[in-house]
DNA sequence: CCGGATCCTCTGCGATACTG
DNA sequence: CAGTATCGCAGAGGATCCGG
């Protein structure tokens, strides 16, 4: 393993705190993007620090993608999930089937739509 | 999104430094275990600490397994992954076809048996 | 009101040294 | 060999503030 291994590098980012799930929050709903103040909502504990510091790093990434709508007097910024940021989700759902059948707790979560994960 | 959430407890620990790096040192090579010792050669980076509390974590979790061979003077700790813990190397393996999907450096790392992932 | 930035504190990580 | 002890620093948590 070193520095040039693809899994060194995708880890080092993927396994940060918050990451995960701010991706997933972007894929939940409809229509597939949400604000910063949405994604702050369903995730009341990220400091705004942290979520600003985030999105910065995955719109780095190519993960994500930022439009700013600036319609003033309101600001309208929405985040999405770029094709790379939607190959994610898959991982996400592997994460889940594995938490499902190894995790003795939680066994309330559904496989899919669990009203825990809305997802 | 709540603290029930099967997606939130797994993001908790996987999302942490090097976890997954761990998990995959201890599946790589023919017996599919390995020494601390072994873990810190291939991983250079981790400190002691950190890869000691990592391997705790990882055997609260029931993701590893440590066996103790106390034949004095030397002792020899081997870790091995759980039927759980070999469940998270397909993950592991879909996150770098991700990686090799979309990320545009580390063209070289091929998909299987990568002589920088080992893997 | 929205999308952050700033300040401060505190836990977690990094680096080196050392022990049973 | 397999870790702990100690210390310093970066990143995460918490509250408040600010420009548009």
């Amino acid at each position: 393993m070193n520095k040039n291994c693809v899994i060194y590098n995708t880890a080092d980012f993927l396994g940060k705190k918050w990451t995960f799930l701010i991706i997933l929050e972007l894929y939940k709903g409809k229509n597939k993007k949400k604000r910063y103040s949405e994604i702050k909502k369903k995730l009341p504990e990220i400091t705004p620090k942290i979520l600003s510091q985030r999105l910065k790093e995955l719109e780095q990434y190519k993960i994500i993608t930022k439009n700013t709508n600036s319609s003033r007097p309101l600001i309208k910024t929405e985040y999405t999930l770029t094709k790379s940021g939607l190959g994610i989700i898959p991982i996400i759902k592997n994460i889940k089937s594995w938490a499902l059948k190894y995790n003795t707790k939680n066994k309330h979560c559904s496989e899919t739509n669990c009203e825990h994960c809305e997802f």
